[in-house]
Parts: C-alpha cells; sequence; structure tokens
DNA sequence: CCAAACTGTGTCCATCGGAAGCAATTCTAT
DNA sequence: ATAGAATTGCTTCCGATGGACACAGTTTGG
C-alpha cells in the first residue's frame, strides 16, 4: 500500500510546475464532482469513467491530477467531513465535547460514504486532523495522559459512526432498508431463538423517540466528567 | 439491494434438493476458503476466481452455491465473527457486558476485515445476532428501554470496532502501516499547526503501554452504572 | 526560437462480477 | 429396469472497471 500517493495529495504538497498548459481542472473541482455522485448514488457508483464523464473529460485525464481511485476516494472523504466548528468554550468540558460529537453527526449523515471511505488504516487528511485537534483541545489540561486523550476522542467518534451507520439508508433509495426495519425482519420469524432482541426491538418499537445519539453521548460523557474535575450535574437523576 | 438472497443463504433456509449429482462443496467451506484469503491478503483479494481457484474449481460452479459475492463476504463475516462466549453470570453485570466486549475484540483483530464487510446497512446473520442477543441479555431486567438496551451495545459494539480499526495492519504485512503509526508520521512535520495531536501523541508514545480498550469501557461502563443499580465499585480512583 | 515540460486523449490490457447454455450425473416415478 | 426431471460443474461470452503507455498539442524558460 503506498500511502506517499495519498499523502501528498491530500496535504497538497505539490510544486507548482509553470511550463506547459494550464490545468483545466482542480482537485477540489473533481472531489466535488466525485461528493456528489456518491451522495446521489452510493460509492459504488464512483468510478473514474463517471467522475470523468460528469465533468466533461475523459477518464484518462483525471490521472493527471490524481494517482488513483483510493486517493481520489480519500479526497472526497476529507473534503466531505469539512471543517470543524468553533469551540463554544466555557468551563464545561462535558458540554463542549458534546457539542463536538453533536456537530460530527452531520457530516456523517449527508455523506454515508465517508463511513465505507474511511474504515481501515489510512491516510489522515487535513479536515479529519483538523476535527481530532478540537477535540483534543478540550481536553487538554485535564489529568489525562495522552493515551486517554485520544480514547475519549476513539470513543466518541465511533459512537457518532455508529449512530450514522444505522441511520444509514441504501443508497438508491430504498428507504424501507435502514438497519433497524433490515434487523426487526430478521428477527420477527426467529424471535423465539433470541428473546432479548425480540423484546428490545419490540419495546423500542413502541416506545417511539429515538435519543441514540443523546443517550450514548450521556453514557461516555458521564464516565469521563468522573475522571476529571468538572462542573455539570454530578447526579445522572 | 436484494435482501432476500443474503437472509436466504445466511439463515439457511433451503429445501434440500435430492435429485442430481451431489454438490462437491458446502457454504461452510467456501467461506472459509474466502476467510483465508482475507486474513492474508485483504478483503480486496477475494475474487469468485480467486476463491474458486483455491477450492481447485471453476469461478461459475461457485454461483451454484452463491447468488452473488456480496452474499459471500456477508457469510464470510458472519462466520468468521463465530459465536459469543457462554455468560460468566453473577451480580455485576457491567463486567459481563466488559467480558463480553473484550470477547468481542479478537474476532475483529484476527479478520480486519469484517470491519470493512459490516459497514452500512446489511443483513445481520445468525452468529452477529447471537452476540446481540448475549449482550441484550445481559441487560435485561434493568430499568433501561427498549432503545436504551440497543444503544448500549451499539456504544459498546462500536468502542470494540474502533480500537480494532486502529490495531489494524495493512494486509500485505506492513506492520509499519498502523494507523497510528501513518497519523504520527503526518503529524510529525505539521504538529505546529495541530498542537493538540502533537502533545497527546507524543504522550502516548512515551507513556508505554495501551489501555485503550480497557479505558473506553470503563468510561462507558461507569456511566451505564450510574444508570442501573448494579454493584461494583462506584469511586473510579 | 527552440527544446523542455506539461496537459488531455486514444488505445490497449488484465481482471472483475455475472448471464446463458451445455454435458454429465443422479434421483424419482413408472 | 428405464425414461424423464432435476442438479451439478464447466465453457463461453459480455460489459465495466482501474490503470499503463504512447502520442499530439500547448505553454514557458533559456
Amino acid at each position: 500500500m503506498d500511502l506517499t500517493g495519498s499523502l501528498d495529495l491530500l496535504w497538497g504538497d505539490r510544486p507548482g510546475p509553470r511550463r506547459g498548459p494550464k490545468p483545466a481542472l482542480t482537485h477540489d473541482l473533481i472531489a466535488r464532482t466525485g461528493i456528489a455522485i456518491a451522495d446521489a448514488e452510493g460509492l459504488a457508483a464512483v468510478s473514474m469513467q463517471r467522475v470523468a464523464a460528469d465533468l466533461g473529460f475523459t477518464k484518462m485525464s483525471l490521472y493527471r491530477y490524481v494517482p488513483g481511485k483510493s486517493e481520489l476516494v480519500a479526497l472526497m472523504a476529507d473534503l466531505a467531513m469539512g471543517t470543524p466548528p468553533a469551540d463554544p468554550g466555557g468551563d464545561d468540558r462535558c458540554a463542549r465535547l458534546r457539542a463536538w460529537a453533536l456537530a460530527l453527526l452531520p457530516g456523517f449523515v449527508r455523506h454515508p460514504w465517508v463511513l465505507e471511505a474511511t474504515t481501515g488504516p489510512r491516510v489522515v487528511g487535513p479536515n479529519e486532523l483538523a476535527w481530532m485537534e478540537a477535540a483534543l483541545a478540550v481536553l487538554d489540561g485535564t489529568g489525562l495522559g495522552g493515551a486517554a486523550r485520544m480514547d475519549v476522542l476513539a470513543v466518541l467518534a465511533g459512537h457518532v459512526r455508529n449512530i450514522a451507520q444505522q441511520a444509514a439508508t441504501t443508497p438508491g433509495g430504498d428507504t424501507g432498508t435502514q438497519f433497524g426495519a433490515i434487523l426487526a425482519e430478521v428477527v420477527r420469524e426467529r424471535g423465539d431463538r433470541f428473546p432479548a432482541v425480540k423484546a428490545a426491538l419490540a419495546e423500542a418499537a413502541e416506545g417511539g423517540e429515538d435519543e441514540a445519539l443523546g443517550f450514548g453521548l450521556d453514557l461516555i460523557l458521564d464516565g469521563l466528567r468522573a475522571r476529571i474535575g468538572d462542573p455539570g450535574r454530578a447526579d445522572p437523576a
């Protein structure tokens, strides 16, 4: 796996050549075209051919800008996540982390393919690193060690990813094939062998509102609050 | 997206035909062959051609057993995760959930491609459902609602997935390209723009042992302990 | 002014997932 | 026992994909 290609591309460490025809495309334009395709039809619909066609160019011209498809997808993913919002500040670090996590969700919901594109070891891009920086900055000055701070970040981001994954629909537009719906379908006729799952599903369907994201964040942040001296409710009601 | 194919295959609802030549292969054998390839060379190396070749058959013969590649991958993933261990029991539900989460990790570490294979909406297989059942059974009888019980499960499993993802190495055997190593490489020359990340990484590298999994679990389970009346240490010390 | 450098394109290739049809094999019904 | 039906594994074929390579046209520096 060659990571220098992704690294140079994502971080834009390219000396600008001066001779020859002026480039008609930019990394940004190419990536945005790919994002549009992935948003509408899923990551599988993103091919070099397709991206080039949507831009009005031939497939091979893209290779003048991007070393390969995986690097293009990495570029798309980093661009799609955008930059983190400004830290609201304040004394309650947990509240700030909560805001950070809540801000992370829309990107995953609007671009569900980013979940696919960012599984496994990869080169971290500028935007992803900026998100990490924002969360770690909040954790600066707590008694937590470096590894622990990274862990808090991983747990929070992981939870947001999970929620986004459950909410993700099939790109084709099959709104009925959400993860929960599929699960319910599977359990319907086999519930006897999985009574706890059956009960939880039935109760959840009856209960109404889905507060998965907030509930999980409260769970994690309550645990965190106990480890750092921070204002906020000590009694979780 | 046709889910009936995956559904029937994963759950083995196939009436056994009696006429014709006896099948030379089984779902189990095919899936295990695919797993061996994915373990050694990554999920990308798993093609119908390759699986068939390793079995000594032609590519198209596999389609007599499996409707398509995605269904094969789903079968591989469910088989690779195996069945959950027996619940140790006891009064401390959090300890039981901790054991459950710890038992979940080895499967992801041994088969990193399962993370890729199980992103996005999918048909849940028997083994995955058994893992869900095991965790939800522990949460039975707590005051938590159905949706909340599912959320606890999602948070725990999500954290384990995240840890496994960070520990995953490139399939090709590039042991140096773990996620943390790549991250460190990126930050090395750009640390000034990301001071919090730089500090956390430096401190983590110096600190030594990596307790990411346990730390995150403690975080989550402490938050959970506050919501269910359960024995266990109240002071996280 | 010319050679070097760069861009976009056309051609070519191996590989992939999968459809369709064919021959051989085995079971069921007579 | 035997004919027909069902099933298997194989061969052939197809469109699409990612990517290598060479080529012609364009721009710029010496």
